[in-house]
DNA sequence: CGTATAATTGAGATTAGTCAATAACTGTGG
DNA sequence: CCACAGTTATTGACTAATCTCAATTATACG
């Protein structure tokens, strides 16, 4: 089974809970975390709901780095400001920690170093497996790959087989690499071939989860 | 200017010098460093030379997820076993340090460990950075990245303006997620625009870095 | 010097993108 | 509850880019 992104970590190894001032933050559907350019002094814990985070560029093209589930940490990635935009999809909550703290945290348990580090390997892992994904597969495995990444975090099975889709078109789109367009077609694709169906907007209903698999793997099988 | 996976550090932050049972490895051109299945016990620095990290599926496809260059680290994105393969492009120097005692004396330098951090945060930002291109971009745009940037290590740079070449066509292909033919092809462009020339084989001679970066950069200004 | 490998170039096939029209869904107000 | 407007998704026809297959040339190495 193919992992993607931020959707990799099945579940947090970590957590940042025992810092004294972490502090939960809670966004509606669409409500901005940070901005590009924001001074980037905190990580954020997604504790509930999922967070887009994506970079626009100057023609107005966009990439979605990750779709941020619990467990997942944003913010790995920055220095000194944010390179990137962050927002929720659906009502989320976020636990957010200063960088600062945290180093002050980790000098007295070195051991929570440890974890950070390997919560960054798997996000080096994650960020690695999205580029193979985007160099190597065809429109239809990147679709198939995705659908069952998300079937995968089982978290957002509503009820046997059904994925909650909180994402439109576009994101996923941008996500992928390829337009509205051709994700709508080999979605259209795949319920075609029985693999998928879509019992109502923002909903997936995965049919044959063997089958979606091996459209999306290609003999892809990374850890 | 663009910056490419593991292309992206211009120097070493931290050194894993210190550490006492640090070992210098030699590797001849074409030497493996590791094979995918190997217990993930260290980390590897570039020392001197080129180093292929590398992944080939069972259908024969290859993806190169990076050339490490002198003050890269090779090994953050593993966890109990490499996942991937490594070799050296030429004659290469490597420091072998085993994760065990690097974290033995991250628990006594604190700093130690938060500047690993800071290492691993910058490789998830090149990851990410080659996600961009590798979504966003057309073959010319990547090839000229791909030039922009060894350009960029001036270590490379034997005199004004050539770059040593150390890797094949299908390496360069495989990093960016093109074949053979387009990357000559796009060559032979950049060539017949005067923007770069090819003195003799494995090294580019760049005669217009400032069009090159014009031809890279498609609104791409990444950190 | 000859052979094997690597690089270039050409012609045609394939894939995904673009542009455009239509359909479906969402939310609002009557 | 329905009609409307605005957004999102689907579908079609066509275009453009890259890939594939094939031939040729250049380079490296014994």
């Amino acid at each position: 089974m193919l992992h993607f992104a931020s959707l990799e970590s099945p579940a947090p190894v970590w957590t940042l809970s025992p810092i004294e001032d972490a502090a939960v933050k809670t966004l509606r559907a669409h409500d901005p975390l940070t901005f590009e350019g924001d001074k980037a002094d905190r990580l954020f814990e997604v504790l509930e709901g999922v967070i887009r985070v994506y970079k626009v560029f100057q023609d107005g093209r966009r990439q979605i780095m990750s779709f941020a589930f619990p467990g997942d940490i944003i913010g790995f990635a920055h220095e000194d400001t944010y390179s990137f935009d962050c927002d929720a999809l659906v009502f989320s909550r976020v636990r957010a920690i200063s960088k600062a703290s945290l180093l002050r945290t980790v000098r007295e348990r070195p051991e929570l170093g440890e974890k950070m580090l390997a919560a960054a390997s798997r996000q080096i892992t994650a960020a690695q497996n999205l580029s193979i994904v985007l160099c190597r597969k065809s429109a239809l495995e990147r679709v198939a790959s995705f659908l069952c990444t998300l079937a995968g975090r089982h978290q957002f099975l509503a009820c046997s087989g059904t994925v909650s889709l909180p994402m439109t078109r576009a994101d996923i789109a941008d996500y992928l690499g390829l337009t509205i367009e051709t994700v709508s077609r080999n979605i259209t694709k795949l319920r075609g071939l029985g693999v998928i169906s879509l019992p109502k907007t923002g909903y997936v209903q995965i049919e044959n989860i063997q089958r979606l698999q091996s459209l999306a793997d290609c003999e892809v099988d990374l850890h």
